[in-house]
DNA sequence: TTGACATAGTTGCGCTTGCAACTAATAACA
DNA sequence: TGTTATTAGTTGCAAGCGCAACTATGTCAA
């Protein structure tokens, strides 16, 4: 009967700990410079760097739900950062692209992002931030698959 | 003029999707089974790894927002699963304790939190699991101090 | 004492989220 | 063709969250 179970030591506990205290700094810069919502980032970043798509596709590159994406989309639009394009062969979908502007916007947050990114990697060594993209890939991709009843 | 910023490899980004993956399976053990928060989960783990302690001491240790803390204990109380008492010494602090009732909670929840965490970690290998952890206290220690300008 | 400041904890408000239900368009197939 | 099932995307609603303001108590020092 082992009672001591500890929170600190518990995988998903410090990788939401470590998720939070990485992403917060960074917050500052879309949502002080743009008032973007994370999600409004994510998106943005995904258009900037995949070209013009749907929605659809945005989900599936990037497992947002697709209501995360449509409020973000909204958004998006009402600051003229993308447009959206009727698709004339189905007309229930609709393809994003980023305007001028929103280009701009990607690119100034990628290179800040950017330059986060490696300072976060330098800190922590170069091999083993490598080895921690491998794990935490290993994670998204397999982290929900063991237990077997829920869902 | 490095225009290549690839989400995919942006660090934040990879931890929080390792953190959502691995976070939902586990949440569907305390929200189906007892309706309970990921905060008052967190809240209801420190009070029974630590034993009685102040709402403050609770921030402090898992680096909760108090208000976050306040509304998980005012539920948990709720529920019957922990008491407050008055702290004679300092009128404003209560201590806060687990019932009987959350204690058996604490321990259902602690002794599946035990298992899905080293099925996490047998998929990750023993001694990669380890640097993991290390890496992870790491950035949640200095995540945030690079960037001087915001805040 | 009294007044200025700090601290424990709560509450109000606006915003983002998650879920389910919904609309509109398309696909599948008898 | 008509009927049914899928799919793209939106919306309503009930939470949870973050932040600032608030209450009540305690501290410090003149």
């Amino acid at each position: 009967m082992p009672q001591d179970f500890d929170l600190e030591t518990f995988l998903p506990y410090l990788l939401n700990q470590a998720a939070e205290a990485t992403s917060k700094r960074f917050q500052a810069s879309y949502k002080a410079a743009y008032g973007m919502t994370r999600t409004q980032w994510r998106v943005l970043a995904n258009l900037g760097k995949f070209g013009a798509m749907t929605a659809r596709d945005i989900c599936t590159i990037s497992h947002i739900e697709k209501t995360k994406v449509s409020r973000a989309v909204a958004a998006l639009q009402a600051d003229g950062l993308l447009t959206r394009t009727p698709n004339p062969q189905d007309r229930r979908a609709e393809f994003l692209a980023l305007t001028l502007q929103g280009s701009a916007v990607f690119h100034d947050l990628g290179q800040k992002a950017i330059e986060y990114d490696l300072a976060l990697r330098h800190s922590l060594g170069p091999d083993l931030a490598q080895k921690l993209d491998a794990v935490l890939r290993d994670l998204i991709a397999h982290g929900g698959d063991f237990i077997e009843d829920a869902d």
